[in-house]
DNA sequence: ACATTAATTATGT
DNA sequence: ACATAATTAATGT
């Protein structure tokens, strides 16, 4: 998967050696309306990096240092409670950018990210992001459109478990996963990382243990199918009209 | 309509 | 073998 383009298997991957392919960036939102020149030079100042699944890319509360575009894999942002549990935020598809404090106007970052699957990311000092805003076009409206994407899917979120019951609320989650990170299998649309209970109670306010019974009551339905830190959703359909109840 | 507690079983390294 | 994940039942608010 990443082995065509990468060969850092076995390297501690700190920098740009293997000459990144302009390819990379050229199609993506942020990038997509500038010229092969200045890509190129965009990518000359980034760093590549591998991350091996679990490992945090930078941390809540940390000195934002760096912002990140994803190229390959999944980021689940995560903030830590007082009390030490972690709370998924939400999750990051390759193709976006992150740790994008500095865009709202944060010197640290307000939440922590980990690689929910293996994953890799460029990533640039965060003293470039005002040249970036600056001399590139669509950058910055770009940006604004994740931004705006994110504190959308939160605010409805918040909407949802003020209004919704738990059943609707997981059924909402499911669906927004299929539609960000839904991957075609024989059988339905996988979330394509590793995705527990647990996770999913996290995102929509309950316990794994609701989230467990209902997994249950829905594959006895046919609905989803599910193993160990996978889910697979047969029928979107019906879900959507359990997420309307 | 849901959480909590606890006991049990399954699954991946 | 061990740790982590998932299920299930019983009980509580």
């Amino acid at each position: 998967m990443y082995g065509s383009v990468f060969r850092m298997d076995a390297a501690p991957a700190r920098t740009a050696f293997p000459r990144l392919d302009e390819s990379l960036l050229s199609r993506l939102p942020p990038f997509s309306k500038l010229d092969r020149r200045q890509i190129r030079t965009i990518l000359d100042q980034a760093t590549s990096r591998r991350y091996e699944s679990g490992v945090s890319i930078f941390d809540e509360g940390a000195p934002a240092e760096r912002f990140y575009m994803l190229l390959d894999g999944y980021v689940r942002v995560v903030r830590i409670t007082p009390t030490g549990e972690q709370v998924t935020a939400l999750h990051i598809p390759a193709g976006q950018l992150l740790g994008i404090a500095r865009a709202i106007g944060k010197t640290v970052y307000p939440a922590t990210a980990i690689a929910a699957t293996e994953s890799i990311a460029l990533s640039w000092p965060m003293h470039l992001w005002d040249r970036f805003v600056a001399d590139y076009d669509g950058f910055a409206t770009g940006t604004y459109k994740t931004i705006g994407d994110r504190m959308g899917e939160m605010n409805t979120r918040i909407v949802e478990m003020a209004t919704q019951q738990v059943e609707q609320r997981v059924a909402n989650a499911l669906l927004r996963l299929i539609n960000q990170t839904g991957r075609k299998v024989a059988n339905g649309i996988e979330i394509d990382f590793p995705i527990t209970r647990q996770d999913l109670s996290e995102l929509t306010a309950t316990t794994l243990h609701t989230v467990s019974r209902l997994l249950s009551a829905w594959e006895r339905q046919g609905l989803v199918q599910s193993s160990r830190k996978r889910i697979v959703v047969c029928d979107p359909h019906a879900l959507m009209v359990l997420a309307q109840a």
